[in-house]
DNA sequence: ACCTGAACACCGTTCAAGT
DNA sequence: ACCTGAACACCGTTCAAGT
């Protein structure tokens, strides 16, 4: 337990991470959090509307390190960050999956702008739909390969001989970006 | 609620759908289940070892009318008539999803290959990334837009005038599609 | 074989009352 | 301003005991 520090989103945030990559998304509860912060359950509510709040400053934090770059990233480049940023917490695609499907989800339109920005298409249309797919594209694959990951980790089996996933992963999003190529 | 027929897992899939069409995935708890059939809750868990297991057998029948067909379908076709299947129930792409990301999910298989199937493809690596890059589209394109759709009907707004979103979705599918050919 | 009753170990959220 | 205590209205799951 952290120790006496003033509560503030922040301190939550971090407190939350640090439950949810030790014990996964199911046991990230708000009283489980509160705990953690030696404090009642009702007192994260001062800080935070809801548990869906929590999940959306989540998902920034996970993305940040995809996606505060200044040099403009190709479109396989940013989705392979993507992916890698995904995976760098447990149950991280599922998570940021969660914030994103949320209709108000300010990131989601960040993500697109940035993946549509990376395609440098000429046709504004092809860019918006193109962005998209690629963006459900990387969320998919990566929290299917995620929970397989996890699967394998808690029966101590080794993950199934697919061939490598990273690298299915890039074939994937080449054949969509080929695709955009000929839009 | 349904009167005094024999519990079965049949009758109790049945009865979660009526709860999930009417109420949303959120309200489709066991207990609820329970109550909608005049049981006690642990009387489910006679018939199904968990919710797990429910929510897996309610996909098999949200799916079914997309999959149980004779004729090979076009991709195209197929991504159309599951998308389809999806919207037909409320948060049947999320309820789907979910199901699907289950490691041991048996339906995730069948899905994959009758994608691959209607590829017709020569390179068999290429249909399997290519059905599962597929997937991933026709999920979590689907699943965002229910969300969308559900939300204009919550706040009584019309949807978003971002484009129809049959046509991007065909479009989406139509640029992986084409990628694919070159693969 | 199939189901009830009752419990176990939890949830997210609210809100008066305290400091 | 910020937090506690305590409650409200729930969950999924188990399992002895009944029929």
């Amino acid at each position: 337990m952290l120790v006496d520090v003033q509560l503030s989103r922040d301190t939550i945030v971090t407190a939350a991470m640090e439950i949810l990559d030790s014990y996964g998304l199911a046991d990230m509860t708000m009283r489980r959090v509160a705990t953690h912060l030696g404090v009642a359950p009702g007192a994260l509510y001062w800080h935070l509307a809801n548990k869906q709040q929590l999940i959306a400053a989540i998902a920034d934090r996970i993305l940040a390190p995809a996606l505060d770059t200044t040099d403009p990233a190709s479109p396989e480049e940013l989705a392979d960050r993507l992916r890698t940023a995904l995976l760098a917490h447990r149950d991280g695609a599922e998570l940021v999956s969660a914030a994103l499907s949320q209709p108000d989800s300010e990131t989601r339109g960040d993500v697109e702008k940035q993946l549509s920005d990376a395609l440098a298409l000429d046709d504004a249309d092809v860019s918006r739909v193109g962005a998209a797919a690629l963006l459900h594209l990387v969320l998919g694959a990566t929290t299917l390969e995620q929970s397989h990951r996890q699967y394998a980790a808690d029966t101590g089996t080794p993950a199934p001989p697919t061939g490598t996933p990273a690298e299915d992963f890039r074939r994937g999003v080449s054949y969509l970006l080929h695709g955009l190529g000929r839009g």
